[in-house]
Order: structure tokens, then sequence, then C-alpha cells
RNA sequence: GGGGAGAUUCCAGAGCGGCCAAAUGGGGCAGACUGUAAAUCUGUUGUCUUACGACUUCGGAGGUUCGAAUCCUCCUCUCCCCA
């Protein structure tokens, strides 16, 4: 046995709860354990970076993880967590889903490396044939209504309200538990707090019915130190996809975190060791207007889920809208050098007739770039200084956009306040 | 099937005939301060207008009234309790 799976999750402060006996087990033997995907996007985001993160800790300290791509129970809706019924997807989306997040997953983990090699199932290929009248005698029999009641999810909803077929989502996520350590062998499933009730619903339903052991361990949902949801931005979610969120704002992402939550991040997110991570630690204590740890941090995810060349793109990026170069800097970029810095960037185009003309900046930044959704906006933006031509505050909403506020004569930069950049080009 | 409560601007939640584009809180956005952090303070948060002001909003459709988010009728939806 390589690492202890435990100990390494516990000082990652990945280990939220588990069922005794599950560190014996891990030591004991190579584990089969698998955590579900849910297919609700056709990307992954940062979110279930973590249980992608669980997973690869789990292969790395010898055992064989398996990841569940739910479709099936994506049909169905999971309640944990959610105040609200959640809207079903129909079948063709949640395909197109499921072969992206399977494309991610093999991404991070390795599908070939002998006995532990990763595997992916799908819950779908067990329940397809499954009747409803099977299902209830079979699954349903063994779990009470008392205790199903009893679960956190489902405690929260009974005020608002919920279907029956998001109460019954627990069993079935149950039984693919049961499925999997009948069939598959595996013995642990993982997964965040808040999946807790599900997974035991799915030991309790292995014990029950066949009387076997099962076992469970939990990560703590990451929290940001302010309260807020962790991996959303203002732009919402932060993908793995880079078509979804571009490698700028990825980088961008991890660098903007808090000093209070990097310290959590890089230990879970990053595959550095413990005595490293301290040391650099230490170091950013000593200078924490350097960010050192954020930088870490960002340059270590964006390489892992990007690429090496899309980490550097990011970082020369950020240093021109971020560094102390300004408009001067600007200006001498080439057009290469530009549009490759503006990568992930917004960009709109607008016609270059219409900028020799000149055009108010009010207009301009409303009805020809949609920076600002309405003119109001837009006006009371420039008149409270939040507004930036080619990193120049502009302040007169009287000023006119034209010909010659172009770079290299085709591009100028808007900015709305200090992170939000749009590139326009004249065509 | 019966009884009750309710649907308000991004959310929560006041308002119960004119003083309401609608209190308050949260959230969002921006400014100051900073380290592209946190905290704090300030501004802003329906659309159009430089502004005065105008216009469209309070589940939907009608109606009463000089005037309705506020009153009446019908409808739709939600929650709770009982069977």
């Amino acid at each position: 046995m390589k690492k202890n799976f435990v100990a390494e999750l516990t000082w990652r402060r990945m280990l939220h709860d588990m069922i005794p006996g599950t560190e014996d087990l891990l030591q004991g033997e190579i584990v089969r354990g698998y955590i579900g995907f849910d297919p609700t996007a056709d990307s992954l985001g940062v979110g279930n970076l973590v249980q992608v993160m669980t997973l690869l800790h789990f292969q790395q300290c010898g055992h064989q993880p398996v990841a569940l791509v739910g479709g099936a129970t994506g049909m169905v809706g999971d309640p944990s967590g959610k105040s609200q019924e959640r809207n079903l997807l129909n079948e063709d989306l949640l395909q197109h889903n499921l072969a992206c997040q399977r494309k991610q997953l093999e991404r991070f983990l390795d599908f070939d490396c002998g006995a532990n090699s990763a595997l992916i199932v799908n819950n779908y290929d067990w329940f397809k044939g499954f009747t409803f009248l099977d299902f209830i005698r079979d699954v349903g029999k063994h779990i009470s209504i008392n205790y199903m009641l009893a679960k956190d999810s489902v405690q929260k909803r009974l005020e608002t309200g919920m279907s029956f077929t998001e109460f019954s989502y627990q069993l079935v996520q149950g039984y693919d538990f049961y499925y999997l350590w009948k069939h598959h062998g595996i013995k642990l499933q993982m997964g965040g707090s808040d999946q807790w009730g599900n997974i035991v619903t799915g030991t309790e339903l292995i014990r029950r019915k066949d009387g076997g052991e099962a076992f469970a361990l939990t990560t703590p949902l990451i929290k940001k130190a302010d309260g807020t949801k962790f991996g959303k931005t203002e732009g919402g979610n932060v993908w793995l996809d880079p078509n979804r969120t571009s490698s700028y704002k990825f980088y961008q992402f991890w660098l903007n975190a808090s000093d209070e939550d990097v310290a959590n991040y890089i230990r879970i997110f990053t595959l550095r060791g413990q005595e490293e991570i301290e040391a650099l630690e230490a170091e950013h204590a000593k200078a924490p207007h350097q960010r050192l740890l954020q930088k870490e941090l960002a340059r270590d995810i964006t390489v892992r889920v990007h690429s090496e060349a899309a980490y550097h793109a990011a970082v020369e990026a950020s240093d021109i809208l971020f560094g102390k170069g300004t408009a001067a800097a600007l200006m001498n970029l080439s057009e290469d050098d530009l549009l490759a810095v503006f990568e992930g960037v917004p960009q709109v185009d607008v016609s270059r007739s219409e900028l020799e003309g000149g055009i108010n900046i009010v207009e301009f930044l409303c009805d020809k770039t949609g920076i600002f959704s309405s003119r109001g906006e837009a006006r009371k933006m420039v008149q409270g200084g939040g507004v930036f031509l080619n990193k120049e505050k502009v302040d007169d909403i009287a000023r006119t956009v034209s010909t010659g506020d172009l770079m290299n004569n085709r591009y100028i930069l808007a900015q709305k306040g200090k992170k939000n950049y749009v590139l326009i080009k004249s065509l």
C-alpha cells in the first residue's frame, strides 16, 4: 500500500466524515471506490474539481477510482442542497453532457496503470431495463419511508414541497451503490458532505438487502470565507472547459482567491506536498501583497486543467491588464500580441464607418458594444468614474469615440471597473 | 373533495385608494482605501432623458374610481391543514 489515503485527505482538509472502519479497509487492500457526477452541464465546473481531486488522490494512494456518470440519476434530480424542484433534462442533452464530462475526467485520472486503473460507469446502464414495479419491490421494500423522511435533504424541502420524483432520488442513488457493490466489488462511495445522506442510504440498502458491508467517506463542502458559494463569479459558473471559461478567466478566478481561502484551495486543488505548501505559506506570510500562494495555485491548476501555453497567455494578459503598464504599454503591443493577450477577453465588432463619424461615449458603450445594457447605466458609470478606454479614465459623458482612439488602427480596449474588459474591433 | 394562507421590482419582505418606481435588508455593479485580497465607507441598482420630466411595472384577464400594487369579479399557480 502506498500513502495512507485518509491521512492524505486529512492534512489536505478534505475529510469531512466517514463510516467507522473505512480507514482500516483502505489500509488493508486495494479498494474500489466511486464518486458520482451529475450530468447537468456539458462541462464539469471547479466545484466538481474537488471530487475529481479526491479520486485522483485515491488513485495515487494505490486504490482504484471509479467515476460514475449519472445518466439515470441525472434524469431524476438530486434534492440535496437545493431549495427548489429541479428541471428535468431531456435525454439527448443528457447524453451529450455525459460524453463531454467523460472526456474531462479522462484528463485527470489514469485509465491505464494496471490494477488500479480508473473506470467510468454510467448508472443508466443498469437502470434502463429496471421497471418501476421491480424497483419498488426489490429496492423500495428494504428502505422505510421513515428512514427516507429523516434525511436532511428531505426535511429541508418539506416546507416548500418536493415531488415524489425527487424524493425517490436517494433510493436511486442508493441502488447505484448496491449495484456497484454487488457486481463490481465496489466497497466505498465518496462525495461531498451533502451527499452523506444519499450515500448511507446505499450502505443501508447493502446491509438490509444482502447483509453486506460498505463504506462511505465525504469531503467538506467548500465555502468561501465570506460565506458565498464556491465556484461562481459574476459571470456564473467557472467551468473546466476552455470554451465555456477562457483560460484567462480561469486563471483569474484562482488568482483572486482571498488569503483566507487560498490556504485551503492549494491543499485541495494541487498535488503539492505538505512541506512544500507550508513553505509557500511561510513565504506568503512575509509578503502577503505579493500573493505568492494565489499565483502558485492559479498556475498549478491552470497548467493542469488547460495547458502550459494557456497559463502563459493568461499571465501575460493579466500583466498587461493589471500591471503598471498603462496606456503606453498597450499602444506598443503589436497586433499579434494584442490579440494573443486578449484571447480570453470578450470581443465586440463595431463598424469603422461609424467610428469615423465619431460616436458619443454613452451610445458607444451601450448601443454599439453592449457593454452596458442601458444608457442610463452607462451614463452613471461614466459619471461615477468607472469607465476606461485604452486604460485611460473617461469621465465626460459628452466624450466622443472615433478612429483616433484605435490602437493599431483597429482596436479599442474598453474597461468597466477594474476587472471587466471588452476588446472592440473595428471592421 | 373541504378549510386556510399566499403570489410585489434580482432575492427576502413592507406597502392595503392619491405623498409609490414602491420602505427595509440582502445581493449586484461602481468609487475611495488596498495587494486584481479581506474589512470599511460612499454612490448606484425599471426604461428613455444633460436635466425638468415622460413612460412601462406589483401572478393573469376584466371591472369600480378623477385616480388602484392597494377595492370588486373571474382565472392561473404555490404552500399549509383536514378527508
